[in-house]
DNA sequence: CGCATTCATTTAACATGTTAAGCATCTCCC
DNA sequence: GGGAGATGCTTAACATGTTAAATGAATGCG
């Protein structure tokens, strides 16, 4: 893994080195985002066979333990933005996954619920699932998982509520 | 924070809790999911601030260490996909933060290196992105944050050469 | 040498992340 | 009860993730 030196043949190579920092690849946000894909990557091949996104999946299982909610409650749960859980509902709606009608007491709210259909589906994707899951702990140890979520439980709550509100000294 | 019970007003409320799983808020990779985004929420106002995008910091980054790379390497240091990879390097070319010129053994590489202004944005940025690290480290506390990094490195390796090869039970 | 194969990079096409606007609807308060 | 502001959701616009295909250049081999 050692760098062998740039070949002389360049001629002027361009500075680097000039501004110090930490090593790139050890950052905390680095490690989180390979770790993840590390994960993701098992599951990817699995939910694609059944032409879903892991974002589908996600919205998937979120209606599948409820009657229904409103779709803000919903980006709260998949843990994703408006816009994109948006174009997403609209997709599935149109694959008849999820059901999607009004509130009658406030038509601003939209309820969404899964269909018949999407529990086939969900019903069709979850042993597999289940599976890679079941494998991914056996490999890391169950013990080991359980303190990993916890720690990163921990940072979670450790940065709650510091970048949140309206950054007071980027307005300046 | 305690969610009311649906209005009954509802009606017929379709079907749910067909398929049984686990907990879905609490699988590893929404931890995993949550967490960075814990952390990259605390840096992204900061980047934003001098036009850049989390990727193109991290290939920044990536750059200031060394004096040049082949794309492909550099897809692997910045850990983005060579088409991610490709788009942002025509921008920040077109902004005269990077460089690039074809090898002259190979014809198809390209060696990338950061330009003089590439240098001095970094330079820039980097006290700021420093700040805000250590304060992420002063809240969660080193020791709890080398040790969440072990573990995330440890189930990378678990993982390694999982779902790499060409899944062998998914061709049939 | 000629050509199929491999390799490095880019382009294409579609899905999502991200921020800002737009559009209804609802709430409150005068 | 009517208009200002808040709220819920969608659309828009741009950047990236993701896979497949294209392009151009090097390599191997007959």
């Amino acid at each position: 893994m050692v760098k062998k030196p740039a070949d002389p043949a360049n001629g002027s190579a361009p500075a680097a080195r000039q501004v110090p920092m930490r090593d790139f690849s050890r950052s905390l946000p680095m490690s989180l985002l390979r770790a993840r894909e590390a994960v993701m990557r098992q599951f990817r091949p699995s939910l694609r066979q059944h032409g879903l996104t892991e974002q589908q999946w996600r919205i998937l299982r979120a209606l599948a333990a409820i009657d229904a909610v409103e779709v803000t409650e919903l980006a709260r749960t998949a843990f994703l933005l408006g816009p994109s859980l948006s174009r997403i509902l609209r997709d599935l709606e149109a694959r008849n996954l999820i059901e999607r009608k009004t509130a009658k007491a406030d038509q601003r709210r939209s309820m969404v619920s899964i269909s018949k259909e999407g529990v086939k589906l969900m019903a069709a994707v979850a042993p597999n699932s289940e599976a890679i899951y079941a494998e991914i702990t056996r490999r890391f140890g169950a013990r080991k998982l359980a303190e990993l979520q916890e720690m990163l439980g921990a940072l979670e709550q450790s940065l709650a509520g510091l970048g949140s509100a309206d950054d007071t000294l980027a307005e300046g």
